[in-house]
DNA sequence: CCGACTGTACCGACCAGACGGTACAGTAAA
DNA sequence: TTTACTGTACCGTCTGGTCGGTACAGTCGG
């Protein structure tokens, strides 16, 4: 058979653009870099992504897919409980806590090259909202939590968290206890 | 006496920059695109500024201090409740929240250009996280709550806010009321 | 009052290097 | 040989920064 198209070739430029935009900044992203951090040329990058758009395109829906299926995973875990998707959206980001969310960076890189372009991912912002307002009785309450949650991402990847870094999985244990206090959906009918 | 620093000139610069990294995102931040929207030459920018990065530092200052004072200034209102400096926090915010905020992009473009130069910044937040601490017996929960705070702005600046227009002030009154529901501090003695 | 001089504010031409993107030759597996 | 991919040379444009110059307000000795 033809040689498969090298996924692992396209996941690793995608990692190493993260690595250069969180270490360098957004601006530093260049094709360039990107290339040399993978262990590539730039004529490789620009085979996998034809253009830097298309690079920046990438890196958002590897934050998207990423994090996407995260969610879903932990989401599995809670759908016996009340609130399941905003429980698995903390646990999620909990988890990412370890560091900066790498796969994050993504979301300030391609806002900073052109913010006009995220409607791809208001729209996935807009299904998660969908999902975790159709579980509570309390959307706007459950809209705060979920403020809490990416405040502390936002801590994180711009990395003035003002606190011990002890005191991050605490906040999410908080976030979790208002979670538990959130009144579920009521079942009409 | 010699004639006061055009500051006029030096913040009308400033204002120029944020908004075209607000319109074009932070990578098409340049010296020349600051000039244009600010109606002054390359080289009168360069010389308030005399580096990119002096740019960058000014917006950073002008963020620290545009939001400094007005949280001074609203904590003086709540000087006589619990938490005030969290309470003036969610305030100022609150008072941002039409629109994108437009000096907070200046956390964006700075980070952009160079994630390791926020030393300031961080020292800044953690100034009032000095003063939050100070105010509550639970600095855990103001810390989540600061988070929800933060959370709400980093919907607004990256324009993925999922629910309707309405629902922001809405946040912040929910925010108002788990403030409401923060012990005060222990005056202990 | 005069003319030499100083400092502030700003302009615009220019430069070296970085950048995104193209073209194309080459390679290795199937 | 085809397909999938890599490497390199190159191009036009953009970018940060330099530099010489201009306008003009003040000032200070004579």
């Amino acid at each position: 058979m033809s040689p498969a198209p090298d996924r692992n070739a396209r996941d690793r430029i995608l990692q190493a653009a993260e690595a250069v935009a969180l270490r360098e900044g957004a601006r530093h992203l260049t094709l360039a870099a990107a290339a040399k951090e993978a262990g590539v040329s730039k004529g490789g990058v620009l085979y996998h992504f034809p253009s830097k758009h298309a690079l920046l395109d990438g890196m958002l829906q590897r934050f998207v897919e990423t994090v996407g299926t995260e969610i879903e995973t932990h989401r599995a875990r809670f759908r016996d409980l009340a609130n399941p998707t905003l429980r698995a959206v903390n646990a999620t980001m909990r988890a990412r806590m370890q560091g900066p969310d790498s796969v994050r960076i993504a979301l300030v890189a391609s806002h900073a090259e052109s913010p006009s372009t995220n409607a791809k991912l208001r729209e996935v912002f807009a299904n998660h909202w969908e999902r975790i307002k159709a579980e509570t009785a309390d959307p706007e309450g459950a809209l705060t939590i979920w403020c809490a949650i990416e405040g502390l991402q936002f801590f994180s990847l711009f990395d003035v968290w003002p606190a011990t870094d002890e005191q991050a999985p605490t906040v999410a244990d908080r976030i979790e206890a208002l979670i538990d206090a959130l009144p579920a959906a009521t079942r009409s009918a």
